[in-house]
DNA sequence: CTTGTATTTCGCATTTAAGCGAAATAGTTA
DNA sequence: TAACTATTTCGCTTAAATGCGAAATACAAG
């Protein structure tokens, strides 16, 4: 059950606030740090999870280094568990399963 | 973050063991004993962990109490995770976030 | 009402995760 | 090369999760 490490990654409310953040675009370490309210050493263990799992993978330019999310689909899942949370739904189709997508949220 | 207590209760290789099982179909808890070789008293922890973040319902019916998935999203997902792994691809039309749909999987 | 079956709750020991600040690292700029 | 910036690793303390067996609960069958 390999996958498990990856959903145990993202069972923790400042790594899923990172990964949302993520799915909107590259961020650099400080911008996590100020997203979360965490400390830096904090922030970077957490980065270092999900780095490990595959969910995130970091890239070094300049004096900085910028995280990306590697798979989309955790994002559109979360935001499928969210939709099912307050009852709507969410329908889409996945022309890649971890590549891009057209999501779309309506009530029930 | 609400959703990430699902995230974590997915992110324990015996619950999603479980969860994939109840994919299959419902199933009483002796089963899932029988399945993840743990102790009654953790296999029920564990199932109610599944059971508080939403994932799986129970009922009783004569002697026992049978589990069943409440949310197909997350075996999907899962699915999705595992083809990610092997560097294969899965494609579905999502037609109802958590509810019924026919996945396919092919290699890249 | 007593017994038996299926499951959950409790209490405890062990392991693992979270968070912080200090120190280390790596690469940049002066 | 020295000082600086961005980030990671280390050591530590505290909190939470895991697993078990014993006891409790629920309820069906005799």
């Amino acid at each position: 059950m390999p996958e498990a490490a990856v959903f145990k990654a993202l069972g923790h409310p400042a790594r899923l606030r990172v990964v949302h953040e993520l799915a909107e675009g590259e961020r650099c370490v400080s911008d996590l740090v100020d997203l979360t309210g965490l400390g830096w050493s904090t922030v970077s263990r957490h980065l270092s999870v999900l780095k490990a799992v595959g969910v995130v993978a970091d890239e070094k330019r300049g004096l900085q280094i910028f995280y990306r999310l590697k798979l989309p689909c955790v994002a559109r899942f979360a935001a499928c568990l969210h939709a099912a949370a307050e009852g709507q739904d969410v329908r889409f189709t996945v022309e890649r399963c971890c590549g891009d997508v057209a999501p779309s949220v309506n009530t029930p």
